[in-house]
DNA sequence: CCTCCAAGTGCACACGTTTGCAGGTATCAT
DNA sequence: ATGATACCTGCAAACGTGTGCACTTGGAGG
């Protein structure tokens, strides 16, 4: 591998004035430059970051942590983090978790090793774990989705709140009474939120909670259709069901299908994200859509910004935005009253 | 920061004591090395990767191009990949190209900068631009879905031509005599090589292979989608159609659907992956799955062999396996003929 | 001729590790 | 007392780069 002290004896100079030509500084001479320039080339240089990094004490590298990289819904903020990054010279570092706490904990630290500049973490459940972690690192970090009280910590999410608000709303304007609701049973933050948002409608609208009409999946359509067979099961079930997000959707839409009901003539789903399948599932599903690859670019933007010395809001919301397709509608005439 | 050099002073030892104590090396008196742990954990001491990686002229990092992450199908490669190299304390360098080959080669070269020790890059289009770069960096490179000749390059793939002749058979011993093929416009290898085996099926069949019957689309729904809708415009459209993947597969669905036709009564469909969503479609995908996890496993496992000294064979092929859900069966009475 | 200045270059150190080698001390055998 | 040995420890160099400072050179101005 060659280095700059390689080039340096081939032009007859010292690697500094090699270091300085090949960094554009206008200290060393035109001609001079060029001949290192040629040479560089020539012998097929390429800087080294580490030795750079070592010197400069910042390596213009992101670490970044998520639960599974396999996740649509991750993919997409990633993409949209790497593309600011991209944008800014700086190279990210991938870690998943798999909502392992241990495996969590040990990526951030793997990143503290690395010497990254910051760190994004995508759906933490370790939440106060991560204080003293970052206490010793003084690195910033900006967590998604996932809000967390402290100076150290930013964050950007959407609107949980409200987008259970919205959600519940469009039901009940639809005429619903018995509407339920397919948490996540990790409890997140977002679930409890979403949840929140959902109950509040309910309390609005005298309708009421009414728990038996809830039931827990594991965010994924697995746990969304099984959650949803247990639903399905009740003496009285729900005429619609707020999936906590649009997996769990499509594991509810195959469970009523195979139960032998349709939707939304029979119950009408509501999921929350709106990947990119969701408007090619049969019905395509109402959704609330999330702006994930903006999350990402925020997300990596605030970071970047801490990282320059900025002092950028330290928790953002962005608004989801229910998009209405065709598995909702009224609930089925009989059951109106 | 604290560096070995602070404990040293606190220990009153040698920077060289304090390096090979945390390394747990013999060399070291027990008693020391006890006071040494000691206080390199009151001072939140974490070695430095960039400082050793400079000694020691391997960084335990390795990069990772692919396409985009937000594809499930990527995601899953990914997820395998970063396994193994959690498992052997690899970290990732993660960068996506959208199939732009500047974008691609530019990856490459900030990979090279960061002296990662290997390459993985998953459905490159650079293929033979890749192999000057590679005589230059010395780094092993394993490719993933696309095989290339040369004593350089390692990959990994399915067995493409067999999973094309397999999804073909199974149509025409279904009776099928009008099948489509819902392609890949990149012109991907694996593009190629599935189609490859479509028509020879059709040929040992005595079908023989109707131009008309093929389409290209993108790779994703949407694309799979308007692919399809120009087959349904035909005369006489297909009564089944092989598609590139499940992606299209999905947007193939969706158009049979709007044009009021039904799967499989009307159509038969089939992709290929074999994505976690293929069994939530409607009716479930009959597909040729990939085993993806596997693939970026044995990549990643490949590249550490190699980065060992070892000699792994240089390419690698797996077979897919037909999983024969709900969206296949014969043709229409009417066309049978 | 001397002084001053600008431009260009090199020296030397720093960044935080690892590691070969030499040196030191205590123990033990001669 | 001397030498050998085992066990620790420190010195110093190396990895590849960046940069403050001092130095050289040549030309301009007095």
């Amino acid at each position: 591998m060659v280095s700059i002290k390689d080039i340096a004896r081939a032009a007859h100079v010292s690697h500094s004035t090699v270091s300085r030509a090949l960094r554009n500084s206008p200290l060393v001479n035109p001609e001079t430059s060029a001949i290192i320039h040629k040479i560089a080339h020539e012998q097929g240089y390429t800087v080294s970051a580490v030795a750079r990094s070592l010197v400069n004490r910042r390596t213009n590298t992101i670490g970044v942590v998520v639960t599974s990289i396999a996740d649509p819904f991750v993919g997409e903020i990633v993409n949209g983090i790497e593309e600011v990054a991209l944008a800014h010279d700086y190279s990210l570092f991938l870690a998943t978790c798999h909502a392992d706490p241990a495996r969590e904990v040990r990526a951030v630290r793997s990143f503290q090793e690395r010497r990254v500049d910051g760190i994004l973490v995508n759906a933490s459940r370790v939440g106060a774990l991560y204080l003293p972690l970052l206490e010793e690192m003084k690195v910033p970090i900006v967590l998604i989705n996932n809000e967390h009280p402290g100076q150290f910590v930013h964050s950007v999410t959407i609107d949980n709140l409200n987008a259970g608000r919205t959600v519940a709303r469009h039901l009940v304007e639809l005429g619903h009474k018995r509407i339920g609701y397919l948490g996540n049973r990790f409890g997140l933050q977002a679930d409890m939120e979403r949840f929140s948002g959902y109950r509040q409608i309910l309390e609005e609208a005298d309708i009421g909670f009414q728990p038996e009409l809830v039931a827990h999946g594991d965010g994924r359509p697995e746990g969304g259709m099984s959650a949803m067979e247990r639903l399905l099961a009740l003496p009285e079930p729900p005429t619609a069901v707020f999936c906590y997000n649009d997996m769990e959707a499509i594991g509810a839409l195959r469970a009523i299908r195979e139960h032998g009901l349709t939707v939304p003539g029979d119950v009408s789903v509501v999921g929350l994200d709106d990947l990119f399948l969701a408007s090619y599932t049969d019905p395509p599903l109402t959704t609330i859509q999330q702006p994930k690859h903006q999350m990402g670019r925020l997300a990596a933007e605030i970071l970047l910004q801490l990282l320059s010395g900025g002092k950028p809001d330290s928790h953002v919301t962005l608004a989801g935005k229910l998009v209405v397709r065709q598995t909702t509608a009224p609930p089925p005439a009989g059951r109106r009253r």
